[in-house]
DNA sequence: TCTGGGGTCCTAGGACCC
DNA sequence: TCTGGGGTCCTAGGACCC
């Protein structure tokens, strides 16, 4: 047994929803001429970056998601490349999202293009799992003119992976009780989170399919890849075991970090180019602060060179902030500091994190002194556990202080503290 | 093949505190 | 002079996803 987090007692019915080919079935809303073809969305067949989305038509000749630009052009030199443009996608991602809102209060963007449901309970008013899901698809159709593929199943996990089976433009249900025997036959690479270097580590063990994977005790895959090979197990027979798959459709999580970077199109050494972008980056980076009204302790430089080596260099700073100038002077800092001078820059990034929503000095100085109390009490509390009730009369007098110190200000009393715990 | 940009989560070591 | 056991925070790197 998995025992942290509970399976919910009764079944539920996930639907994952998934846009076909999204990017270019969105450029093709803009240019029908482009409908059938081989189309290559994410940049020009000569330019540094890689394939964003392909069209059916493209992936026929080996083009994928993730493929270097010129790597597609050479495989496939008739295609058409097209950049891409991130307002449609995000205008027509609300699109989606409106009509996914009309079959259940429970929806989750999981990414741009895709979305998780909740339909528990949603018998009375949409029917049957299939029948809800063919309506899906077509009220889809109608309000976005896009095409969707949707996978059913009592988890996240059975969901997203029949999802994936039953494109393009599919319905796959996984009835319940069947997931382990719908599995079974599946590279373990279906499984989300197995990568190419989990799939290494697995084939070295003789498991390919994820039949394999279930029939492996389940003591082994922890002992070999800790609290990852435990969730593994547990994915293997269709369950959300642990980490983001174990949570709620629709309880929305907070960003926990903003960040924006860019590779030049030719490496580069020049101080002031390198400046230069990293204002720019530090203002792309503290609008979005300001838009979405957090205030960031944590500021990271990303500095990427010639050979592809890359480093990411973090500094918290005492008070959190939204403003270009002191985001900007913190990663120059850093950048002063840590680029190998003369060498050859590939890529600059910068990132904010550990946000906080209170700017307010004097809340944030209560707040470090609030904490240092709770760390007395607790080092009191400590010391009562080693050396007994004789000590308590130390932990009293700080409970007595504490007491006032609540009573001054009784609203920055609740604990801060938010675990992201999720296991 | 010559490798984008935006994210999330996990691990592990060291500093620091009691 | 040597000896512990925990806890939290910070930082760096890496796997993974779309």
């Amino acid at each position: 047994m998995s025992a942290a987090v509970p399976m919910p007692a009764f079944t539920r019915t996930i639907f994952h929803v998934d846009m076909d080919a999204f990017f270019v079935s969105v450029e093709e809303l803009f240019d029908p001429s482009l409908k059938g073809k081989a189309v290559v969305v994410g940049g020009q067949r000569d330019e540094r970056g890689v394939v964003s989305a392909a069209s059916y038509a493209a992936r026929k000749f080996g083009v994928h998601s993730a493929m270097p630009l010129r790597t597609a052009s050479k495989m496939c030199p008739q295609a058409i490349f097209v950049n891409g443009h991130p307002e449609r996608y995000r205008e027509c991602s609300e699109k989606v999202h409106k009509v996914l809102g009309t079959f259940s209060p429970q929806v989750e963007m999981a990414s741009i293009d895709e979305a998780y449901l909740d339909m528990t309970g949603t018998e009375r008013l949409h029917g049957p799992p299939l029948k809800a899901a063919h309506a899906l698809h077509q009220r889809m159709k109608a309000g976005t003119g896009l095409n969707c593929s949707v996978g059913i199943g009592t988890s996240r996990l059975i969901a997203k992976v029949s999802s994936a089976q039953a494109k393009p433009n599919g319905v796959l249900y996984i009835v319940p009780g069947e997931e382990a025997q719908f599995l079974a036959p599946l590279d373990v690479r279906e499984i989300p989170g197995v990568g190419k270097v989990m799939e290494t580590h697995l084939h070295a063990l003789g498991v390919k399919k994820v039949g394999d994977l279930a029939s492996l005790e389940e003591s082994e895959l922890a002992d070999r890849f800790g609290k990852w090979g435990l969730a593994l197990a547990g994915k293997a027979r269709g369950e959300d075991a642990g980490g983001w798959f174990d949570t709620e459709v629709g309880a929305d999580v907070g960003a926990k970090s903003i960040s924006h970077e860019h590779t030049y199109n030719e490496d580069t050494a020049d101080v002031s180019q390198h400046e230069a972008t990293l204002m720019r980056l530090s203002e792309m980076v503290a609008r979005r602060l300001r838009e979405s009204q957090f205030h960031a302790r944590t500021i990271q430089l990303k500095l990427r060179y010639k050979d592809f080596t890359t480093i990411t260099r973090a500094h918290s700073l005492p008070s959190p902030t939204q403003l270009d100038t002191e985001i900007f002077e913190q990663v120059r800092t850093l950048f002063r500091k840590n680029w190998k001078k003369g060498a050859q820059i590939r890529l600059l990034g910068v990132q904010a994190s550990a946000f906080t929503s209170q700017p307010d000095q004097i809340n944030l100085l209560e707040g470090n002194r609030q904490q240092r109390w709770k760390d007395a009490m607790a080092a009191a509390d400590r010391l009562r556990d080693k050396f007994g009730e004789s000590s308590v009369g130390l932990a009293t007098g700080m409970r007595g202080s504490f007491r006032e110190r609540i009573h001054e200000n009784p609203a920055s009393l609740p604990g801060k503290k938010k675990k992201t715990d999720k296991s």
